[in-house]
DNA sequence: AATGAATGAGTCTTCATTCAT
DNA sequence: GATGAATGAAGACTCATTCAT
């Protein structure tokens, strides 16, 4: 914050250049943006935008010049979560290895990622339980998640098939699997930034699931 | 006073008799109650009053006559839930058995309860996510997790001794039980009534999280 | 209320002659009545009909039966009172005697209406104090207030012409006079029951505003 | 942050100095508190945060920008109104002179102060007799009422032991005189403010009251 | 004659959003 | 580019009044 100062001063003397105000426009939009992340982290869809530009320390009209309403903010939070997620998911996946080995990948890949980024499954946990929710928003999440699941499934049966996974109805392995990483994420919610990482289970709990 | 009305002269009409009033106003109660119970479970903790009265086909205000305020509804669905779930799970555990038995049926227990009666466990779930939830049906939702985690650690570390649980951290164990079985009941919220049942999991495979 | 309920058993078995409904109906009006001056004592204008209801022992039902609305009730009480109190007036002041002796047993006379009946002066109050009051009611009081004021001015002017009372604007002794008895009347209000009768000031204080 | 402010191009709006909405905040506020003043003065407890945005030419959401609740505006009045009351009536105290001398500007001064800020008795008045009214309220009012009602003991006694006012009960007399007050206070309420200073009574009849 | 369940309009309060500067 | 004063549309809750029995 210091830093956009300085900056301001010392060019303050004479008009800002096209350049200084598109950079100010982003830091300022960014500042937003991740004031409301925590703001919904803590109080859920409940947080007023009075919440959001306190914390941004900005007044509440300022954000309405960078997002067209409350459900614009929340839309770029869960874009931006969305972005995040399936792309380091692509890379995992296209190593090669065999199906065990990429399934063992992904699971420990998946569970890493809600124990390093809870806020984002936070987010799309309130989209997907809110009916009120802006069905866009829905599809994008339910993109995601159907996704993943498709993915899982995939690495499931081809390593039943090499015999590096369990036989039992894959489909219910799934949704195991997937139950257990929701209630992984859901924790965040549920206990609080302190106490979620205490006790937090190793990937290989998990793996048992699908050993064979 | 009932003697008082009993010779009126015919086509006189009559106030209704108690027992008439008694049961008009259990079936209401139970009536709104369960209005309630369905909305809170689609709209969560957002729906309003008039969701509830819209949903019972009876004005907001009776709702009033038979409620103190939202809250009190609230209340009293989730007291509903924990009167239902503590009562089973003490049965489940005063059986006999080895360890490994008893364990193994509390999981079952614990997971059929969740496939039998989501709502209940999605209520849980609204209360604990909400940080503006009153403060004392957060203590007695807490309270109930507690129990459910003191007692599955001890059968974690029983089973252990035992030799038919795996040996392993026994936190971790238990937070893995216990995220799974939330993640189990937070699809309900997150899948809607139908596809909630498709593809549940048996506890089986649950159970291989613990098997030496 | 025994005697009610043990005349109506004695009859029971034939149907109500009409004279004891009638005689049921004026008795029932007369409770709710009584109540509602309990009531609106206590309370003021705030209190509600359920209040009312409560205090007679009647359901609110009951209570609209008798009575058109709340103001209904109101409205009767207001005359209840202020035909209580003129006619007493009227007495006080055919009586023989002069000026001076007539004036002294009226100023006695309002001071004790005031210290026996404050329940009353505390009606004419609130109609004179709610603006939202009905303008008839308002009326009602105002009628009796300028009766009072024209009696006592009067008296006054007398007074003054027989010496018995001291030269002064009579206007302002009329007000002066009212002013206190006022406040008097308020004090029930101000003070409740217990400690408006304490060091209740004696009419001979007030007198010597007018003695010469 | 205002000098990051001057040098923006010309013809680019500013936000508002800080001055100038510190003064649009004085003024606002003074402005709905005057019209919370007229409005409970006209329509007492029973006016409603409608009326008050109304008559203050705001919107009802303004009012609560500037108030936390309908009680606080209450609080602040009546806040005011004491502040100004015990002031004057202590610089009247302090001044030298016989009892008797003290004791006829006290009252000249409680006289003149029901003549000239009725407004400020009535919500006294309303602040005591309404029931409902918060705790706090209640007390600070009492509290002026009961160094009052001591100021004016301590001074009729001291003017009997020097013989200038009357012997009687003091307690009877403090009575009259605070039953007088408070009539006089009430007249703006019943009379309305047009009337009220008609026939005013001179301070002088109410004297006599006390003379020996 | 009496009851009490039920209704709906009105009141306080909050909060997303707009507007003047 | 930024501020914060202002608005208005809900939402929770109360209460006078009506209605079925």
């Amino acid at each position: 914050m210091n830093a956009l100062f300085i900056h301001l001063k010392e060019g303050a003397t004479m008009p800002r250049t096209e350049a200084a105000n598109q950079r100010i426009r982003e830091e300022q939009r960014e500042k937003i943006l991740e004031a409301a992340r925590r703001v919904f982290a803590r109080k859920g869809r409940a947080a007023t935008m009075a919440d959001v530009a306190n914390e941004a320390n900005v007044s509440q009209g300022l954000a309405y010049r960078y997002f067209a309403n409350k459900e614009a903010i929340f839309h770029e939070l869960v874009e931006q979560a969305v972005q995040a997620g399936p792309a380091a998911l692509q890379r995992r996946l296209e190593r090669p290895g065999t199906p065990g080995e990429r399934l063992f990948l992904w699971v420990l890949s998946m569970v890493e990622s809600r124990r390093e980024r809870p806020e984002f499954f936070q987010l799309f946990d309130q989209v997907l339980s809110d009916e009120a929710m802006p069905h866009g928003l829905r599809q994008l999440v339910q993109g995601y998640a159907r996704t993943v699941q498709d993915q899982l499934r995939h690495l499931i049966v081809e390593g039943q098939a090499e015999g590096s996974v369990r036989v039992a109805d894959p489909d219910q392995l799934v949704r195991a699997i997937l139950v257990y990483l929701d209630g992984l994420a859901r924790g965040y919610t549920l206990y609080g930034p302190e106490q979620f990482n205490q006790h937090f289970p190793d990937a290989e709990i998990l793996l048992r699931m699908l050993k064979p």
